[in-house]
DNA sequence: ATCGAGTATGATAGCGCTAACATCCTGTCA
DNA sequence: TGACAGGATGTTAGCGCTATCATACTCGAT
């Protein structure tokens, strides 16, 4: 009848060697406290000399308690949401949790899939990006019982907890800094279209319409993923459409450098002619020549304290708070110093 | 005594409802064709009027059999392992398979002790970055009974499986490249010092000795993780070393956008007065102005025939071949268009 | 000495599933 | 009609761990 077995030692040879009960190694092991310290000394030594590791599926079955974080991400390529996942790494290797990865690749069916999956095998918590899930997910994610996390957002409608910023803000913040600069006519170019692109474009509309630069709107949008190729063409469109444009906000970083390829290309001055703000500061805007103006994040911290959060709460302690506004801050550089 | 149940339906009460035993269900889940078709109709349809999924844990701890694949990869950020990632996960995607990613930040310890984590938890297979591990851990290696492939490198010394390309050929290619265009004082930048970027640079050296340009040999190198900005600081101490350096040859393409900046910044001419190789071709090298030659991996697909491979092991068969060369190809660009 | 409170350990059952063997059918053939 | 092969299903036990309750022991207060 007997099942092979695995071929290392259990719980039990540990408990033989130790002399002790099979449920005092268990708990020596989670709880040490609740040991007497040389029936502790005994079960670690015997630990060591079978070279025993406790079989995580095991515990799990037997405590009912899952030991993975579920993290849906839209992309696993883009820098941004490697930061991201940089952070959550990092953040889940201090504890005994596990991270599964979803990728939804930027589709709406596909997170609906994914979070229903990841929900089916009960979590112990859930990482979802964005606050645009399909109305049905929206309100199953407001109704599972495990710790949730939503990130990249700021906002109202968290399904339970969110750590993010506010693009529409930093949209703004780089419209009112280019019009600081003596830009006027500031056009806007974004690839993809997904949820952050459009709230971007919407604090840009709004801050020209503050400042009385528009309408009419200057911008070149695309469904393709990002490219610094894109960038470029994007830029290229919106100069044959409006040749006196002397400003582009771009909806990434990646853009931003095709944008300033494609002004090198046409032999444009930047930021004489034209001034280019990019979105994310990623680590090569600092090195271009001209080094690039842009919306610093904080997408390492992100990861790092979304899981933290849900760490608490699995816990079943609070995190300081549900929502985290993270912000972020204009890093102001050559391809906007003008004036 | 009872354990609290976890509430959601068991293979038990699937089994209920459908008038069948427990263990029929089971075996109309895993091998339907070992079921009578009315049973089997009979036990679907309890299966989804109770919404029944099976718990994964329990099926592993019952059978043996994980359903984990162990990913070790130095970086989650370098966009090189974000495309590997990308092809393991839709590989995986495809399959009953789980992936447990590990990051060991390119640190041999970290390697180590990540490794034998893995393997502890008895993985259904491994996936291993490169053929450098310690000696411990290669010996470890050599023994394990799950499938193992090591990917990025083309080598006689892989434990089990390999896919991946001759890192030390493709740069005595970029440097052929150079030399064919005319340049002569080639130097080589290379942060991070991992076994690849080594196994360039001495591909690199060779060339330059069998086109009889070398020794002395210039390069900088940083033990910095790479960056663009690096790449700059890189291209800069070449130059400041040695003025008549004409062409470097960049161990990867965020070094090789580095150092075009920096001969922006210097107001040098590219490709005239210095020619630029890139490694990776990443999609930038196309857009950047000019365009930069680089050196196509296929980072992608590497992710994908890795996975493939190990599936076909797990599932008892053997892949087309253990060892896969996928090559590289050298994309000449405006970077070393020159005489 | 008795009691109660607290601490340390153990006995038992069970998490949800599958392996191994056992049994029960059904149909075929002598 | 009985023997038998082969497919379909059931019985039993167990994977390695933990929850729950029970028990034993210690110690100070009465």
């Amino acid at each position: 009848m007997s099942q092979r077995r695995s071929g290392r030692p259990t719980l039990a040879d540990v408990a033989r060697r130790a002399g002790v009960g099979p449920i005092t190694v268990s708990r020596a092991l989670r709880r040490p406290d609740k040991v007497s310290p040389d029936t502790r000394a005994r079960i670690e030594k015997a630990v060591r000399e079978l070279n025993y590791v406790p079989d995580p599926q095991a515990r799990v079955l037997a405590s009912g308690r899952s030991d993975v974080i579920g993290v849906v991400l839209p992309s696993l390529t883009n820098n941004v949401y490697a930061d991201v996942l940089q952070g959550i790494h990092d953040a889940v290797a201090d504890t005994a949790f596990q991270v599964q990865i979803a990728n939804t690749r930027y589709a709406v069916e596909e997170e609906d899939r994914l979070i229903a999956l990841f929900a089916s095998q009960r979590p112990a918590a859930m990482l979802v990006t964005g606050l645009d899930q399909s109305e049905a997910t929206r309100r199953f994610l407001g109704a599972v019982d495990f710790p949730l996390v939503q990130i990249m957002e700021k906002g109202e409608t968290a399904a339970d907890m969110l750590v993010g910023f506010s693009h529409h803000d930093a949209a703004k913040e780089s419209v009112r800094h280019l019009a600081a600069r003596g830009y006027r006519r500031i056009g806007f170019v974004g690839a993809r279209l997904d949820p952050r692109m459009h709230r971007r474009r919407e604090g840009w509309r709004e801050a020209l319409v503050e400042a009385g630069m528009g309408p009419p709107f200057r911008e070149a949008l695309d469904p393709a993923p990002t490219s610094v190729m894109l960038g470029r063409t994007l830029l290229a469109r919106l100069l044959d459409e409006g040749p006196d444009l002397d400003a582009v906000f771009c909806a990434n970083d990646d853009l931003a450098l095709g944008a300033l390829f494609e002004c090198r290309a046409r032999g444009l001055d930047v930021p004489g002619r034209i001034g280019i703000v990019g979105f994310n500061d990623l680590e090569m805007m600092a090195a271009a020549v001209p080094s690039i103006t842009s919306i610093q994040t904080r997408r390492y911290r992100m990861g790092r304290i979304a899981i933290e959060m849900l760490v608490e709460r699995i816990a079943g302690r609070e995190p300081e708070a549900r929502r985290v506004d993270l912000g972020f801050e204009l890093i102001a550089r050559d391809s906007t110093r003008r004036g």
